[in-house]
DNA sequence: AAATAATACTTGTACATACAATATAAAAGG
DNA sequence: CCTTTTATATTGTATGTACAAGTATTATTT
């Protein structure tokens, strides 16, 4: 018999705790998928964007991964030393296109990407992985716009 | 006038890129109110337990924290290096006590991540916050147990 | 046109986290 | 009691990510 408590601790309503245990539970999941491709999930996703836009430059790719320049350098470099994709300057601005081995890639990485949604499609169901990632992303774009204003405040000094 | 169109990715119906998103987001709103203590939010959390259970062990932290044996492990050095928490072994089991500097930070540790609560409810609402953490909550440990029964048949071979 | 500021990207460094391999101790089976 | 298995914790190593500082280029101001 399993007398176990259950145990709650302030953890359990912490919703940035609760944020990141699902993160890494689903990255876990994302790996899964990715590893084949031998591409961890966040360069894949870096990928699409360069196949959807070639030339798209890192301050863009920045904004749409909402991820800070300097990582966005750190893929690249990454994504480079594979042969995945190419740097291209021009100036103070740099350009990034795919290379002929990661256009061969595309559909698997598509494909990789569609599978890890089946997969938690059928683990939370269809409508509840759909609305969770719809309020997720709305808190997140709320936190943003809090941040963003802070930060123009603490400027003005 | 600003006529940037949505341009609307794969990326945006992403659970996975979301919560990862959202974590980070939330993981600034967190070091703000931590780096007055100059301790992680990670940190603090594995603190805030030692507290409550003095003489817990690295397998109970793991477990209640959702990270690895060997995270904890470099959590726990990185703690006793700041001299806020003694390792106790016993045979092959380890007890972690805090130390007089740290039971002295107890309060505002606890208070941190109160007024971190307090932040992103202001931000979302309380309602809303709650609902969230809660959603979450529920749709990681679904991703657990799919997780946990994958890994006990891959074993069975 | 020279000086200054703003922009775009990169580099040095650091931290959170994980996996695989290892060490050690405890338990179980013969 | 000795051997094998299992459990616990640590270490070596690697990745994702960020911040602060640096470099180089373009834009703005005087």
């Amino acid at each position: 018999m399993n007398m176990e408590t259950p145990k709650h601790n302030f953890l359990d309503t912490c919703l940035f705790f609760n944020t990141n245990a699902f993160y890494r539970q689903l990255l876990k999941l994302a790996e899964v998928e990715f590893k084949p491709l031998k591409l961890s999930p966040a360069h894949a996703s870096l990928l699409l964007l360069v196949f959807e836009t070639p030339g798209i430059g890192p301050k863009e790719l920045s904004r749409l991964l909402q991820l800070t320049p300097s990582t966005i350098t750190r893929f690249i470099d990454s994504l480079v030393k594979k042969k995945l994709v190419r740097r291209k300057s021009k100036g103070k601005t740099v350009f990034i296109f795919p290379t002929q081995k990661s256009m061969d890639m595309q559909t698997p990485i598509a494909l990789a990407y569609k599978k890890l949604y089946l997969t938690y499609s059928q683990i939370l169901g269809t409508t509840k992985a759909m609305e969770l990632s719809h309020n997720i992303a709305t808190a997140n774009k709320q936190v943003i716009e809090t941040i963003s204003t802070l930060e123009k405040h603490e400027t003005q000094f």
